[in-house]
DNA sequence: ATACAACCTAAACCTAAGTTGAGGTCAAGT
DNA sequence: ACTTGACCTCAACTTAGGTTTAGGTTGTAT
């Protein structure tokens, strides 16, 4: 099955411009296009743009997407550095969960301190 | 006890250009100064700095953060607002948490995917 | 006295991550 | 034929969140 940047953007709630601008930041190297220029979206390209999206989504700068995205196009020979950098992000986003949830309980006692206030 | 800004800088880990920037921005009203100017935090000003880099640290953009800090100036008579946004920020928080345990979970796959590129 | 460190302001500058606008191509429906 | 909608490029613009720079004050140590 194959989609066009509009479907994917609706797909993944992003708009076609950052789809664009990814694409022009060199993340999406994999990407087809139609004989008129249309951006042409496959499965394996919708597979890929999760794990891109995956790490967009827990704060990896644009540049470093775009170095796993140049080492996973370059096969296997880059595997280790892919897995350390897939290691390295993996403690970053354990800590982000670390993070939150300390300052979720910040926030609720700030909620209790609040409702205290209001009687 | 009264404390710099560049020692609540150090405290907080942020720069010292970072925490005029905040001021700047109407974040700290409740902020006294020297005589020859110089910014004091004292310990109600670094209670104040907690919830404000809470708010921050999970997301919240700054004019939201003054909105936050202009209703706790003005007293009680704002706790339902205060209330109301932090019940709010609490639902945010609770969904990062969560859609960062799903990224965790899609990160520790391709960790697992690498590995078996690699034998 | 002089040097140094830590503070100050105001304005200019910077970066990331987009958005917007102008001008253009094509395929489908009326 | 012609309009409409969905796509395209390239360049300019925007926004948030800062940093940097230039010029200045003050208190303390040498």
């Amino acid at each position: 099955m194959n989609y066009t940047i509009g479907q994917v953007a609706a797909m993944n709630h992003l708009s076609i411009s950052q789809l664009r601008y990814y694409d022009n930041k060199g993340l999406f190297p994999f990407l087809k296009r139609t004989e008129k220029g249309d951006r042409v979206f496959n499965e394996d390209a919708l597979k890929f743009l999760e794990i891109i999206l995956c790490l967009k989504h827990t704060g990896m700068p644009i540049k470093d997407i775009k170095q796993f995205v140049d080492w996973s196009m370059s096969g296997n020979a880059s595997s280790p550095q892919r897995l350390e950098m897939m290691k390295q992000h993996e403690i970053t986003v354990l800590q982000q969960i670390r993070d939150a949830e300390e300052n979720l309980k910040k926030i609720q006692q700030k909620i209790i301190r609040i409702e205290s206030e209001m009687n």
